[in-house]
DNA sequence: TCGCTGTCGTTCGGTGCCAAACGTTACGCT
DNA sequence: AGCGTAACGTTTGGCACCGAACGACAGCGA
């Protein structure tokens, strides 16, 4: 809470509470405050999205963030396999092993080996796997309407652009 | 791959490929795309950045992106309580015990508990800690600085103002 | 003073997540 | 044909993460 009332121009009360905290007591070292704001706001913001999503869509059909991810993908793309599949759900191979164990286990998904190759496995969704998903989907989307609606137009496409910018250059 | 071939004033080449790859498949369902590709892209861009800090400046201190964000809230807060501590690191109660487990263990951070009221554990950080947080600080905010650039000047203000609204909304 | 009630930090069970190591399978080269 | 190399999915070890259940403790009211 130092000398300098106004910052820029963005109002104080503009802030969320973590941010004035940190003004009070970082304000003085020599660093750039506008990227650590936008990166913790960024990390704040995605896990207060994923928290609220599994609360209530999501809780309603038991799936995680990543299980619904990896559903929509086999959903939308058809049959695909691990490594693909780990790649657009943008998690590791290993990661998916597992989650496609605990999807696998409640008979949302099936496994095959490839007989060309047999190093190759294919994953795709069962009849209920499919059921659910399109049942989910849309309440999902809903959300996320939900929260895009929070932005003016302007923002949004700020926002969106801004993302993909940083995700060209980090590799997708 | 229908035949909208323009859509809103957002050329095709814009898109990263994962984008592109999901409007050739689901652009003809009922569903709001832009909001679709908003939230699926914060998390992709927050995963990317985690990973990539993690496999570089917080490496070399062998610290995780939790764990670095909870020496840096004791740095700047000072001692504190555990609910304190697991709010402003973002994390639940739980998770925090197992964090300042491992943060104990490698003396960078001890427990206290409190005498006027035994409930309560009060931490902080060791002068090893303190040491080692003031060293990998700014290099992270380098860092951070690195993936700001990255914008132009309205693209971040627009993001950080639409981060906050949205924050403000799902409960900081 | 003795319970009641609520809050504290911790523990527990289950999943997510990664990097590295591993066994299996395919394929090019000699 | 047989060997080396590389790519596949899985396993392993370790931390992060959550919600719920738990025991310890403080503080209030009868």
């Amino acid at each position: 809470m130092g000398g300098e009332a106004e910052r820029r121009t963005t109002r104080l009360d503009d802030l969320i509470q973590v941010e004035r905290d940190m003004l009070d007591k970082v304000g003085d070292l020599p660093i750039d405050l506008e990227a650590l704001v936008l990166v913790s706001n960024l990390h704040r913001t995605v896990a207060a999205i994923r928290r609220e999503f599994e609360k209530t869509v999501l809780a309603e059909v038991r799936l995680s963030w990543t299980a619904f991810t990896v559903m929509w993908v086999l959903w939308i793309w058809g049959e695909s396999e691990t490594r693909e599949l780990a790649n657009e759900a943008n998690v590791t191979k290993g990661t998916l092993t597992g989650v496609v164990d605990t999807l696998e286990k409640r008979g949302l998904v099936e496994r095959r080996r490839r007989s060309r190759d047999r190093r190759l496995v294919a994953v795709k969704l069962t009849d209920a796997g499919t059921l659910l998903i399109a049942d989910v989907f849309p309440r999902f989307n809903v959300e996320e309407q939900r929260v895009a609606s929070l932005l003016t137009s302007r923002q949004r496409t700020a926002m969106v652009e801004g993302l993909r910018r940083i995700l060209r250059e980090l590799g997708t």
